[in-house]
DNA sequence: GTTGATCTTATTTCTC
DNA sequence: GAGAAATAAGATCAAC
């Protein structure tokens, strides 16, 4: 094996890691940019009179109950799925004029 | 003062409300993708046979202003040298064991 | 079998799940007391004017075996290395200015 | 200022220390050893037919009743004190009265 | 044996 | 700035 094979392996495997590291740090960067982004509406909300913690607990809310929905469609779906299962049975059939 | 009047104050509130939120909520989502998208490259990086702790923290040394870091590595000599201190007395002799 | 006999496995078997139950508990309860124990002491270090994340270091560095610590600061070298490799390229420079 | 002197304090900031390190090292390992106890008896749990996750999540409701059961009993309490400082009003006798 | 998932711990952020 | 809450990180454990 060559020196030059040798180092052009280690070099590709630093240049891989070094683009790792950098895309990595470049979407900290957006996201850090968001969060002061979100900082600032929570300022700008403060000014029109509002208050922080208030707004932080109603989009909390949104979030569960938006998690909520999520979690009975998902149930939905696998209930239709089971029903697709069935749908060359007489059973199947008779659920499924059901909807 | 009329009623209309009055509605459309509150209205023109509740909207400014909902927009602070839906904004937020959006700036949030926005947040997430990235954050999700950090961990798909640590996921790609461990695939690729890097250690992802290590990688955190080179990371982290990167963007840690270089003062701030050696002042931190001051304190920890700082602290270490003082255990050190208590070596030659009976109650480090058996701290010091542990080093 | 009779229904006495029948009962009376399914009430040994409760009462076993809940000796299990209750003996998990009294025991996390104890973990906890002890938990808020360490956070005092945490508290106790702050006031006598020390750094706790550096005492977290030293303890960790303390409680982690030797040759592990040591692999892992190697590692973090031979990373570093790999970077520093990159310096005398056009890619390397940009990153080598980070350092 | 005798060299002396100033040695002393840094052997008594040093003691401090190690103090503060050996106490946080003590508890640790006997929240540790209580961890271990609890696995233990998971794994006796599992010996006997049951569920691990099932116990913890038992363990966890039970934990929030308990919570909510507190909540409550301060809330009352809270009622109570009001109504004790109504207590010499017409409306507070009143109300005692329906208890 | 390796990924996924859960659970705990640690740091950061927010509020008061 | 102190305490509490949320988020992120790490470690451990189970399942495939």
């Amino acid at each position: 094996m060559s020196d030059i094979g040798h180092n052009s392996v280690n070099t590709d495997t630093a240049k891989r890691l070094l683009s790792i590291i950098e895309r990595i740090e470049r979407l900290e960067e957006e996201r850090k940019a968001l969060g002061d982004d979100v900082k600032d509406i929570y300022k700008e909300a403060k000014s029109a009179g509002f208050d922080a913690p208030t707004i932080r607990l109603i989009i909390k809310r949104r979030a569960e109950d938006e998690a909520k929905r999520e979690e009975r469609e998902a149930l939905l779906e696998t209930y239709l799925a089971a029903l697709g299962q069935l749908a060359d049975t007489p059973l199947g059939k008779a659920a499924q004029e059901r909807f």
